[in-house]
DNA sequence: CGCCGAGTTGAAGCCTTTCAACGCTGGTGG
DNA sequence: CCACCAGCGTTGAAAGGCTTCAACTCGGCG
């Protein structure tokens, strides 16, 4: 591995992994794969029998809408989450995988994460609890499109990707890339293109951001986390419920 | 235990448990505790370091919107579901409790799942499935609200009701009691009261469901379905990928 | 050089909200 | 036992945020 693996590196942040840990995951995650922006990894409703790692870029997850055509962005990939974790429960994916950005992405099988999870049960509650944090950041975006307007919606949807890509980018950054048409932030948002334009161009008259072709700067962020209340889900991850010394329980019956 | 602990027969209908995992299960979720209906068995911002299962009736979890002073439901959760996961990832609480129904839960303190997820590796993998399987549900709610209009996103609701409290009733139920007000059916939708008011009356009037008090039947059942196209998330859960007979590691432990 | 996708803008309309009022009902206290 | 109150359901009218429809610009690409 001349890479560290982006999953490594990520739950290491939450808990300290010990040498077994750290390598069986980076066995598990070993199966690389190139997906150009825009290029899809897999499609709802197709069989599935994989999970993946972003190693490297964003992509996004989106389901389609039957009844009016339309589409709805559930969430955004970075580097370190674990994708497709609904072909856990299922056979068959729920959602479409796209690249946001140019991505190398790593192929987990269903049955090594089970033997992960027999293995190095340390790390099942590691990923129990990040699946935990996820759904609360879910639960955010819920709340967000359910309850708050047009331009709430966007400053979280910003917010909340500037605060996902700072932790891979390191330093200070207040402007990102940001290659999805305004029709994408329509669908991760519940609002019409048109709309989105809008409301952006006002939000660039107020000085709040600034945006050059592809790329957005976030000019006022203080003000911007102040309206809609914004909280980082993914700083840290409680893992003081788990049991201590129990890296390998495998070592100790194979 | 008089009475079927929930969670296990819930978690034994995806996959058949052992002894030795159904009796830890019991032994976790020995303590109960009733809540009346209306109250709040924890609070948003709270100190939390436990978890609850529902053993009987049904309850809701809720954020406050700081901006608008508004509120907004993000789940309900029925018997056999395991609450407060949130708490698993941070030592606070991200949402209020509140029965809506005379309820029973048994309270599971996090490190008793610490302990259940080393030494019954197969259940924490079930428990894993289960998370991902609500995180559908969750995405399906979020599409419900983001891209469908009022009466779409209260017949979803509806479906969901319905498909959940008959896993617990048994056998064919068109109708339940719906203890909940118009407001707080707004709250779970993205939508106010007044407008909730609205379209059930136009429902109403066009023999899709009747209303009697708190309780709502469900006439056509199947023009519901098809309008919305709902999907019950929580009939199975794949568990093939769990490796086999690795019921209790524990037992060659202690 | 022309096409196409994406961004932009205006105008009109609609779904939903907001504001307000009134009836009903169940619970409370005199 | 009944008057009173508070919460909930209901309804009307007006306002508004967002969508829809449509047209036009701009930049990249064949």
């Amino acid at each position: 591995m001349s890479r560290t693996d982006a999953l490594v590196a990520r739950l290491n942040r939450y808990m300290p992994l010990d040498a077994e840990e750290r390598e069986r995951i980076e066995r598990a995650t070993e199966r690389e794969r190139r997906v150009a922006a825009g290029e899809v990894l897999f499609e709802e409703g197709g069989e599935n029998d994989s999970l993946y790692v972003v190693q490297q870029g964003w992509l996004h997850s989106s389901v389609r809408i039957a009844s009016t055509g339309g589409r709805q962005i559930l969430r955004f990939h970075y580097a370190g989450d674990l994708m497709g974790t609904s072909s856990i429960a299922w056979s068959r994916a729920s959602a479409t995988l796209t690249a946001v950005s140019d991505c190398i992405v790593s192929e987990m099988p269903k049955a090594t994460l089970g033997r992960l999870f027999v293995d190095t049960p340390r790390l099942a509650g590691l990923l129990y609890a990040v699946a935990a944090a996820e759904a609360v950041a879910m639960s955010d975006r819920l709340t967000s499109i359910g309850r708050t307007d047009a331009r709430e919606r966007l400053i979280t949807l910003l917010l909340d990707m500037l605060a996902r890509l700072r932790v891979t980018a390191g330093g200070v950054v207040d402007s990102f890339e940001l290659p999805l048409t305004q029709a994408d932030l329509g669908d991760a948002t519940g609002m019409t293109k048109v709309h989105v334009n809008r409301t952006f161009r006002a939000m660039e008259a107020e000085g709040l951001i600034e945006r050059k072709g592809k790329r957005v700067r976030i000019v006022d962020e203080p003000a911007l986390i102040r309206a809609v209340d914004f909280v980082d889900r993914y700083g840290e991850v409680a893992t003081d419920w788990l049991p201590r010394g129990q890296g390998a329980v495998a070592s100790a019956r194979l």
